[in-house]
DNA sequence: CCGATATTCAACCAATCGGTTGACCAAACC
DNA sequence: GGTTTGGTCAACCGATTGGTTGAATATCGG
C-alpha cells in the first residue's frame, strides 16, 4: 500500500509547519537557496537550533540540502507541500490563489529583516 | 496589530493538523455533524483523548462544539483552513482543487469505519 | 430519586520538542 | 601546519504532547 506512507507524510509536513521559525525559513528559501549559516542569521537562536530545524524540514521533504564544499546549501521542495495542499483544500473550496493575502503573511511572519543577502 | 495573531493561528492550525486522529476526525466531521462519542467510536483510544482532541481542533478554530441537553455536537469549521491554505499555496501555485486526490486521501487516513452515522 | 449516559477534569506517565552549550569534524585560507 | 569558518553531534534542560485511569459533573429516562 503506497498510500499508508501518505499519512505518515501529512505527520511530517504538518508538524514541520506548525513552527514559526520554520515557517519563515521557507519563506525566506522562496526567494533564494542560502546556506545553513545565512539561513540562521536573521534569528536569535543558536546555529544548533537552526540546523536541527533545517534536519526537520528537510525530513519532512520540504526543502532538501546539499553540500558544496563546507557549505551546505538550502533549497525549497514546493512539491512536499502539494499532497497537504491537497488534503486540505478538500475541506471547503478554498478561493484560488491569493497572493495579495500570501504575501501579507510572509511580511507578518518573517523574522527582523530579509532584505535579502547584501 | 491583527497580522500579529495570524502567526500563532498558524501555529495552532498546523499543529492540530499534524495529528492523524485528529485529521481523521475532521474528515469524519466532513460528512456530518456528530456526538463526541460519536466521534470516538472508531478509534482505539479512550473518550478522555478523543475529547482532548477535540479541544485542541477547537481551539485552532477547525471545529466547533455546541452542547444541546447532554449531547456536545461537534461542526467542522472549514474557514480555519483557509489561512493555512492560503500560507501553503504561495509556495508553487498548485494545480486547482483536485477532488480524486483528496478523496484517496481521505481513504488512506480514515480509521476502520466512517460509513457514517446509522 | 436512582441509575444510566455523555462528557470533562485531574493526576499521572513516557516520549518528543525546541532550545542551550561545548566538543567535534571537515574544508578553506595563508 | 595552524587557524578560522561552516556545520553537526551529544548531552542536557524544561515544556509540551498524547495517551492512560479514575473521579466528577450534568443531563436524561423511568
Amino acid at each position: 500500500m503506497v498510500q499508508q506512507a501518505m499519512s505518515n507524510d501529512l505527520d511530517t509536513v504538518f508538524a514541520a509547519l506548525a513552527d514559526p521559525t520554520r515557517r519563515a525559513i521557507l519563506a525566506m528559501l522562496l526567494e533564494d537557496d542560502m546556506a545553513v549559516t545565512d539561513v540562521a542569521e536573521p534569528f536569535e537562536m543558536s546555529l544548533a537550533a537552526i540546523s536541527k530545524h533545517l534536519v526537520i524540514l528537510t525530513k519532512a521533504g520540504l526543502i532538501s540540502q546539499e553540500k558544496r564544499g563546507r557549505v551546505k546549501w538550502c533549497k525549497l521542495e514546493p512539491d512536499a507541500l502539494r499532497a497537504a495542499s491537497v488534503w486540505m483544500q478538500g475541506f471547503g473550496q478554498f478561493e484560488p490563489v491569493n497572493l495579495d493575502a500570501f504575501e501579507r503573511f510572509l511580511e507578518a511572519e518573517l523574522p527582523t529583516s530579509q532584505d535579502g543577502p547584501t
